[in-house]
DNA sequence: ATAATAACCTGAGGGC
DNA sequence: TGCCCTCAGGTTATTA
């Protein structure tokens, strides 16, 4: 479901209600996600949460004895509700909060997960290979133009690869790409270093004002307050097949390029 | 080593 | 109403 703005959203809400409470027990009604859910997880008792933090699409809750990293896949969610809230299809896991909160994970697909690590978050398996964030200085445009010279790949494959960049997905790739005039599926090693410098700086400008308005709310995305995420008002070429480009009025195509659909403007982009 | 593809799942929506 | 098809904000093991 989320890339990086809905992430950021989600994790912004949900530490006001946490940091510095305690989680009294947790409930896994379902530990059969994309990893299996650990004991350590589900028999968590009497934790003060110390921090609500977030890498690349992981969410990392700090608990004295470790860490629960949460990731939602393609369509989990995160919500706080009352205390005594009767579980429904497909919610996973709650966590039953002090302050007479629940928070719970409900997720149809189970491509989510629910790790548990003692040590630095950063030394398991799914997050020690990750590139820099994008919101960082590490991630510039000499970055991009000097890591993609001998690269093969098309420029948003490269853009929705987290070892190279992390938390852009298929709507904020097919939205910079947009902005910056350049076609998804060229190779990346035909960039300048202008147009990566171009690039990079929309990128940046996107997710952050993204960030700014909530995230993008398709279909299963909601704040933990159950508002939409109002970027969707934004878009230029995601989920616009068929209608004109806002810049120039050329219809916006749409193909599917390695599995994903991906949406340009033949005029504007090249 | 690098890049493309298949697989993991459920649910919603469209066409007939 | 039902069935079959396609589609979906991601990650990862397997294949070429």
């Amino acid at each position: 479901m989320p890339e990086l703005p809905e992430i950021e959203t989600i994790c912004r809400g949900i530490r006001l209600y946490l940091v510095g409470q305690t989680i009294i027990y947790s409930v896994v009604y379902n530990k059969y996600l994309k990893v299996p859910v650990s004991n350590e997880i589900s028999s968590i008792q009497d934790q003060k949460i110390l921090s609500v933090q977030r890498r690349a699409r992981y969410i990392i809750i700090e608990l004295p004895l470790g860490y629960m990293i949460i990731h939602l896949g393609m369509s989990g969610s995160l919500r706080i509700f009352p205390l005594n809230t009767i579980p429904q299809k497909n919610d996973h896991i709650d966590l039953i909060i002090n302050n007479r909160k629940i928070l719970r994970y409900t997720d149809p697909r189970r491509f989510g997960m629910w790790l548990w690590s003692n040590n630095s978050p950063s030394t398991l398996d799914q997050l020690k290979h990750l590139g820099p964030e994008p919101l960082t200085d590490k991630f510039s445009g000499d970055y991009l133009f000097t890591q993609s010279r001998n690269k093969r790949i098309a420029v948003k494959s490269w853009l929705m690869d987290n070892k190279f960049v992390v938390g852009i997905g298929n709507i904020y790739s097919n939205e910079s790409l947009f902005l910056a005039g350049i076609l998804p599926i060229r190779k990346i090693s035909t960039l300048n270093i202008q147009e990566s410098q171009f690039l990079v700086k929309i990128i940046k400008k996107i997710l952050r004002e993204a960030i700014m308005l909530g995230g993008t709310t398709l279909r299963d995305f909601w704040h933990i307050d159950g508002k939409p995420g109002y970027f969707i008002n934004k878009l230029n070429v995601y989920s616009r097949t068929g209608k004109p480009c806002k810049k120039c009025g050329t219809l916006i195509k749409c193909i599917k390029y390695k599995q994903r659909s991906t949406f340009f403007c033949c005029k504007c982009q090249s």
